[in-house]
DNA sequence: TACGCAATACCCATTAAAGGGTATTTTTAT
DNA sequence: ATAAAAATACCCTTTAATGGGTATTGCGTA
C-alpha cells in the first residue's frame, strides 16, 4: 500500500511544489496537503498517517504545539520538521520533543526522500552537515530570550498568554497564584519595556518567541 | 518554443518542488535551477530567459543586488521576486528596481502561472490582496471576515491593537471616541465569541486577519 | 420609502490588568 | 558554601478592559 504523507505548510508554492516533487519519486505516495493547523489537526485526529512533515511556523502558529498536541496520534508516524529555521535550540527542542527528524528547507529532495523511506526508528535524524556547538543546549538558547534575560516560567506564561488564557486561567494550569502569575506578567513588561499583553504578543511574534 | 525560466533559491527542496510544479502544468517550460546567485548570475550573463524567478536571500546573499547588477541583462526577461519576506518597504523597493513582480511563497501556483504567462509589460504586479499605503490592506474579500460578519472599521480596529494600542490611542488615532472604540472591541468579541484581546489576536494570526 | 446595518456615543457595573511595593523559599551557578 | 537568580505570594492603588444596556445618525438597497 502506498505511503500515508500529510505535509502542513502555509507556503502554498512549496505546499505544492514538494507535493509534486514527492510524486515523481517513482515511490507511490499519498499525500495530504494542508496550509492552516486546524485542517490539518481535524485529519490527523481522524486518519492514520505512516510520515507527517511539518513546518514551524504556519500562519503565526507553533507547529511545535501541534506536534505535542498530537503526539498520541502520532505513536506510529515518522514526524518530520521541514523549516527554513535552522537553529541549534529548535533542533535540541524536537530532539526532547520525540520529533523524528528536523530538516532544513535547503536539504536535497534525495535526503528528504532517504529520511521518508528509512521509516520510523529510535534514532533521530538531522541533516548531515549539522554540526553541534560545544556547549549544552537547552530550550533557553534562543538569543532574544537571553538578551532580556526572560525565565523560563516567563516564557512559559508568555506563551499561555498568546494562547488567549486570562491570569486566573494561567494560575490554574500551572497550579500557581493568581498573584505570582501577576507578578510575573509585571517582570516581563519591565524587561521588555511595555506596557499590555498586545504589545507582549506583537513581541513574541515578531522575535519568534513561540519557537 | 518554450519559455526559459531561470529560478535562484537556497532551498533546494522549494527550488525543485516548483520546478516539478513548473514542468507538470501543461506549459512547455524550460527549467534552469540555481541554489546559488553566482552560478546564477553566470548563466544569465551567457544566456537569455524569458522569466527569472529569484528569492530575496540566498545563501546571506542580497536577492537584490542580483537584480541590480544584472539590470541591463534583464531588459526582455520578466523579472519575479519570489520570498517569503512579504513587507512594504520590500514591495516599494522592487518597484524601483523596475521588478516585474514581488510574490510570497504563500501564493497559490495559479496565481504564479498567471504571472509567468503574462509576459512582460509596464505593470508592476503584487498579491491581489496588497493595497499600498499605511498597511491598509483590503481583507473585505477573506472568508473568515464575511463568515464572522466584521466591519471594515471593527476590522481596522483589530489592526490597531494587535500593533499594541490602548482604546484610547486607538481613538485618538481614528479621531473618534473612546466609548465608540469600547463599544467596537464589545462587538468584534461578540461575534468572534471570545472575551479577551489575546484571543482576538490569537484569532487574526490564525485566519491571516491582517494580510 | 422603509429596513437593516454600520458607525457613532453614552450610561452603568464588574472584572482584569497594570504597576508600585515587600518578602519568602527554592533553584542554580560560582 | 554562598551568592545570585528565579519562583513563589502577598499588600496596595490605579487604569484598562469587558459586557449589559440604549440611542442617534447616515448610508445603501430591496
Amino acid at each position: 500500500m502506498p505511503k500515508q504523507i500529510v505535509i502542513c505548510d502555509d507556503h502554498l508554492l512549496f505546499l505544492n511544489g514538494i507535493s509534486e516533487l514527492l510524486k515523481n519519486t517513482g515511490n507511490n505516495y499519498c499525500i495530504f496537503k494542508f496550509s492552516d493547523v486546524h485542517s490539518c489537526r481535524q485529519h490527523l485526529i481522524q486518519h492514520t498517517a505512516d510520515v507527517f512533515i511539518c513546518d514551524l511556523n504556519i500562519n503565526h502558529n507553533d507547529g511545535f504545539l501541534l506536534l505535542e498536541e498530537l503526539k498520541s496520534q502520532l505513536k506510529n508516524t515518522k514526524t518530520i520538521i521541514l523549516t527554513a529555521y535552522y537553529e541549534d535550540f529548535l533542533i535540541q527542542k524536537a530532539k526532547k520533543l520525540g520529533v523524528d527528524a528536523f530538516l532544513k528547507k535547503e536539504t536535497p529532495a534525495e535526503e528528504l526522500i532517504e529520511v521518508i523511506e528509512a521509516g520510523k526508528s529510535k534514532e533521530f535524524y538531522t541533516n548531515k552537515n549539522y554540526k553541534q556547538g560545544n556547549s549544552v543546549y537547552s530550550t533557553m538558547d534562543n538569543p532574544i530570550i537571553n538578551k532580556f534575560r526572560i525565565s523560563k516560567q516567563e516564557k512559559e506564561i508568555i506563551k499561555l498568554i498568546i494562547k488567549g488564557l486570562t491570569s486566573k486561567e494561567i494560575a490554574d494550569v500551572l497550579f500557581i497564584s493568581i498573584t505570582t502569575v501577576t507578578t510575573h506578567r509585571k517582570n516581563i513588561h519591565r524587561k521588555l519595556e511595555i506596557s499590555n499583553s498586545s504589545s507582549l504578543i506583537k513581541f513574541a511574534h515578531e522575535n519568534n518567541l513561540l519557537l
